[in-house]
DNA sequence: TCACTAACTTGACAATGTAAAGATACCTTC
DNA sequence: GAAGGTATCTTTACATTGTCAAGTTAGTGA
């Protein structure tokens, strides 16, 4: 199977390959016919399975996010209330982001987000992420024996993840030197 | 000058065509030979002026970041405390950001970002917004008779400062669909 | 008037995304 | 097991792009 004409996985061996160039020298320097290359296979080979360089980079996108999520859902499956679920995702949050800054920048950077924060009370569609943070807020709702209109519901969502989001972003600029314990945040997230 | 073999500023006129083609069809789009060809010069004039692409776009991000400046400075010459001046900075913020999105992903999407947000007594080298921010912080605390550390002035900065700017990315990325009103966020920013 | 230099043009080249046409191997169906 | 179909991969080709090198033009100062 090995030098054989038909590859076996180039799918998956494509993404593998488009996650270690980002990571060796950022997304810029991806190119299509470097991919290929790194996985043996001619320049054009990975048409059989993007139809698009975006598609490949939306298919690493999902594959980053897939990581980004078992994070989360650890971290949340570790602590018994939902209160202390929801600091701890922010707190995977910033790890996560500040430990390969670049997966933030790829991920959020360019328009093209797949990444829905959609407020709506249905999680279709949703993106992941989010949707673990709605849950665990509802959560916390019910534990606090809280009762919150959906406009409030959706303020507190949204200073949570505006909070939390804007902190990576603070955090994964360039050149940003802070006295700020980016892993340990102000744990009083919520108001 | 019109028909003459130089151009009179093209500098200038290279910077324009550049916000323009950003705006009609994103920064994926704009190409040194576009906007030579928008500017009716040939192809390597740029060169004269830009000793790269990348230099083009950040003269075009520092021309933008004056239009944001200029924005901000007036909403904060407009009211007489600094309270409120920062509570208008945030406002002036999402609205600029959310009048014209492509500039959000334009500024702080790419990792070559020149904006320092550094936490520094000093404001050497530093992303003007973000100076004025904590100018009007420091007036704050002045005008409410507050002492605090440094290390808790920077907390609140990095706390007001992620809000709104997380604030400003969620509004921005494509497909968020929030009752929210982005133009008037929750004024409780000042813990 | 005469260099000198900044601004611009022309021509070239390599890297890239992508399409079209062909080659190869696997899989199903008889 | 043969035949045909299809997914996978290669080869070739082309337009776009960033960038460089060499030449051209025009304004500037001595």
């Amino acid at each position: 199977m090995a030098d054989s004409y038909h590859h076996g996985n180039l799918r998956q061996a494509l993404i593998d390959a488009g996650i270690k160039i980002i990571n060796e020298s950022g997304e810029d320097s991806l190119s299509l016919r470097k991919v290929a290359a790194e996985c043996n296979v001619s320049h054009a080979a990975p048409y059989a399975h993007f139809n698009s360089k975006e598609e490949l980079i939306d298919a690493i996108k999902s594959n980053v996010t897939d990581q980004f999520m078992e994070e989360l859902e650890a971290a949340v499956s570790e602590v018994p209330t939902a209160e202390e679920a929801i600091i701890a995702m922010g707190r995977t949050y910033l790890t996560f982001f500040s430990r390969n800054p670049d997966y933030f920048v790829f991920l959020f950077g360019k328009q093209n987000i797949t990444a829905h924060l959609q407020m709506n009370k249905d999680y279709k569609n949703d993106y992941p992420p989010f949707v673990l943070l709605k849950r665990m807020y509802k959560r916390y709702l019910e534990e606090m024996g809280l009762e919150k209109s959906f406009e409030e519901q959706e303020i507190d969502l949204i200073k949570i993840w505006a909070m939390v989001h804007g902190m990576a972003s603070i955090a994964c600029m360039k050149g940003v030197k802070t006295s700020f314990n980016w892993n340990d945040p102000d744990e009083r997230l919520l108001v």
